[in-house]
DNA sequence: ATAATCGTTTGTGCTATACCAATGATCTAT
DNA sequence: ATAGATCATTGGTATAGCACAAACGATTAT
């Protein structure tokens, strides 16, 4: 083979696992029926604004890493659910803020208590305490991404933030 | 809220995090060239093989989630390109055992080199220590999600394999 | 006044993928 | 031996998610 014999380093390669896991959880959760119509990319702009408060669109695009077309869909299914409203920026009236909803933070809360089956079937190899490491570390790792001020899960106030 | 005020489990959704996280390594690295014309698909499909060592298509489109009739497409790809090799199988004459070859394993190995780049940038905000913890994590994850013997990533012979 | 920016709408196209149907080879069971 | 199931394969269809481009109104900055 090709060598590569030591133990640590060589071999660490997350990003193959890390999206084989996604696609698992994807395929695992796809049949979730939703009574309101939202798709999980809804559900990831709501965790942002939840756990970061507000954000202008432009902002959400970077962050989420959509494209800012996108973003405006998927925040006019939003607010046409009542779940997020759209307020002008009055330092900048060319800008929207965004903020969710309590009916927004409500569906998020369905939304999650749906996906914790799919979680546990999809993390179901992890202990416990393997899960709540696991999830300590995708939160730093993630913090790393947000590039605003944003800073997404942020419900213990993560040193970082 | 929902209660549940302690510290641990009540946030765990880990799910959200792992999709973006994944969804930020995608976009990150789709502009990876590859002079060989593979995409990302072949080489989770390669991984597999490298490191579980042979499948049949059935056992591959099950632990990769993938529809059979697309594995046969990505298998064609990759055999056209001698990364792989179909075996009939001697036991079920009407089975393929699938082999990765050496250029297979050469041609993954250059693809994860490009990818440890891109790994650097996504999880940049994880120290040494933090990376190696999360791969371990990922491995006995994703070892939960192989169905049949199939073990990915069994780099040092994880104790479920 | 001019140019740049933000959000918005519309449309276009690509990619990945699931799905269905049909076929040949092979296995299993009766 | 016959019948039915299974595996890999091929071909075709359909759909979802996205990126991307072009144009517009409103607003800000120069």
């Amino acid at each position: 083979m090709a060598s590569t014999p030591t133990s640590g380093s060589q071999s660490r390669h997350s990003l193959g696992l890390l999206a084989h896991l996604a696609r698992v959880a994807q395929r695992e959760g796809e049949s979730l029926p939703d009574e309101r119509g939202l798709r999980p990319r809804h559900y990831v702009v709501l965790t942002l604004l939840r756990d970061h408060g507000t954000a202008t669109q432009r902002g959400l695009a970077e962050a989420l890493r959509m494209d800012p077309t996108n973003v405006v869909g998927a925040l006019n299914d939003l607010e046409s659910r009542e779940c997020v409203v759209r307020r002008r920026d009055p330092e900048d009236r060319r800008r929207h803020i965004v903020e969710v909803t309590d009916t927004g933070v409500e569906a998020l809360a369905e939304w999650e208590r749906a996906l914790a089956e799919v979680e546990d079937r999809v993390l179901g190899a992890l202990s416990e305490d393997e899960r709540e490491q696991f999830h300590a570390l995708l939160i730093r790792a993630a913090g790393g991404q947000l590039p605003p001020g944003a800073c997404a899960e942020a419900d213990q106030a993560p040193p970082a933030c």
